[in-house]
DNA sequence: AAGTCTTGCAACCGCCTTTCC
DNA sequence: GGGAAAGGCGGTTGCAAGACT
């Protein structure tokens, strides 16, 4: 059953699930006349769909070079670290993840790592699938010879552990700093303290307050300058599976940058404050 | 085996921005 | 310059299929 909408004197647009005759049409339409101009659609074709409707639906659907299927770990990185400096920006993480669309990347946050709709705690298939994740990206660092990010993982802990250290605080037993970092302390690089809270591990939240100060304009300007200073023609060309060096090159970019930005953000943080 | 939960995906909605006249 | 239309974006919903209990 297809719905179809009628404001007044509107024109009642057909609504839900497109047909295969109506993909054809729209396809057709767009190879004559090219992208935009989508409440003409309906006009030269009889498709009786919004502009809106066929914009999307050729956007996330029918336009060529789409990627189908599961997101690679190196994708998946990517999008960690990039939503971390940038937040749900999710056209913006699309133009670094060729083939992959907003609405792709909004959905697979959504489904794995949006905890606002979960109460507190990950399920265990999120679990396994984070293990997954990471099995996946251990064999590519070892398959392409890539040092592994201990240095990152290292520099949060030891931040982490340096912070509580200047605050006369004891990290005390559940707080695992410096011992298997990969597995335990699994989070991207973030640019808000907000971000930082979110993306640290559950036994790091109970025990760090709540929210995090927020990160000063020129902290996330900064953040930003380094994203945008990336090679452009480097970040768009990278779309095969081949391209892990070039991702990892990426990641490294973003990563290393940031460190500092990171750090300023620990030391700001109103740590254990009364 | 059946009920429940999770995941993956498509699509719509409303708001904001940009473009056009 | 201002209003209308179009486009773009992020949030949200709904549903089917598979996984789990």
């Amino acid at each position: 059953m297809v719905a179809t909408v009628m404001m007044g004197s509107e024109k009642a647009w057909k609504k839900g699930p497109w047909t295969l005759e109506e993909d054809k049409l729209l396809s057709e339409y767009v190879s004559l006349h090219g992208e935009g101009r989508w409440s003409s659609v309906a006009k030269f074709t009889g498709l009786n769909r919004s502009g809106k409707s066929c914009r999307l639906r050729w956007v996330n659907y029918l336009k060529p070079g789409l990627k189908k299927g599961h997101l690679t770990p190196q994708e998946e990185a990517i999008i960690f670290e990039i939503h971390a400096m940038l937040g749900n920006k999710w056209s913006t993480i699309a133009k670094y993840l060729p083939g992959r669309t907003d609405n792709e990347i909004k959905n697979y946050w959504r489904t794995h790592f949006n905890k606002k709709d979960k109460s507190s705690r990950i399920s265990k298939r999120q679990e396994k699938r984070r293990s997954r994740i990471l099995k996946q990206m251990k064999q590519q660092e070892q398959q392409q010879q890539r040092p592994p990010p201990q240095q990152y993982y290292d520099v949060q802990s030891s931040m982490l552990s340096a912070h509580a250290e200047s605050n006369n605080q004891i990290i005390t037993s559940n707080v695992s700093v410096g011992t298997n970092v990969l597995e335990d302390n699994f989070h991207p690089v973030v640019a808000t303290m907000e971000d930082q809270y979110n993306y640290l591990p559950f036994m790091f939240q109970d025990y760090f307050p709540s929210p995090w100060p927020e990160t000063t304009v020129e902290q996330d300007e900064g953040l930003l300058v380094t994203l945008w200073n990336l090679d452009e023609e480097t970040v768009q060309g990278h779309g095969g599976d081949n391209k892990f060096n070039e991702n990892n090159a990426i990641h490294n970019q973003i990563t290393t940058s940031c460190f500092d930005d990171i750090s300023n953000n620990l030391c700001l943080a109103k740590y254990m404050s009364g």
